[in-house]
DNA sequence: GCGAGGTATTGCGTATACACAATAATTGAG
DNA sequence: CTCAATTATTGTGTATACGCAATACCTCGC
């Protein structure tokens, strides 16, 4: 079981799903099916999105669940720690957007 | 085209293909088929390849060939620099939410 | 010489990633 | 309201990731 954080990362940049999926090469519909199913892209498509949303893999793709977005969020203007993007302490059942 | 450090790594870690193969759960074969060839696994076994070797998936997957070790060694007992790890294609100014 | 472990290679079967088409639902602008 | 853009959904087809079995090669220790 695969999470990731496309409709996020896509929705803050305000790119739609035609253009995401014209950046990385596919169609619409697989950008689609990979946001809401949770489902396992190639490395290809995944080193792809991680260099339009110049972000690292590991950010955008996960094993396990990503945390909620409110768990995360200290301050509207938070000083970035080091080890901010990783790993999660928290509780399963937070439903990642 | 996809290419991987997956050999170097393995090796470095003194592990048989049969080992990793088990440690990421899979078949041994599968590991020689990503060795050999350029093939594209799913992010799944990337992210698992990546956990086994602790490293980011970018330092183990690339769009573009890794370049040979000789042109990265500068030393012997070379001092860790923050970003080593983090590959070529992308610069290092990741943004996580 | 022998056998054992690691690897390479081939072939076949199955699951699934992704393409493509069509339609409908939703929302925002005019 | 109408129209357009985005998204959701369904269905079909193809390429390929991966499993599994069998065989062969190479190197090392006995």
């Amino acid at each position: 079981m695969i999470h990731n954080r496309i409709a996020l990362y896509r929705v803050e940049r305000g790119l739609s799903r035609k253009e995401l999926a014209v950046a990385v090469g596919v169609n619409p519909q697989t950008i689609g099916f990979l946001e809401r199913g949770s489902y396992s892209p190639s490395v290809e498509l995944a080193l792809k999105l991680a260099a339009v949303f110049r972000v690292p893999v590991d950010s955008l793709f996960s094993l396990t669940p990503f945390p909620a977005l409110a768990t995360q969020i200290t301050s509207d203007h938070p000083q970035r720690s080091e080890s901010d993007h990783d790993e999660l302490t928290l509780p399963a059942n937070a439903r990642p957007v």
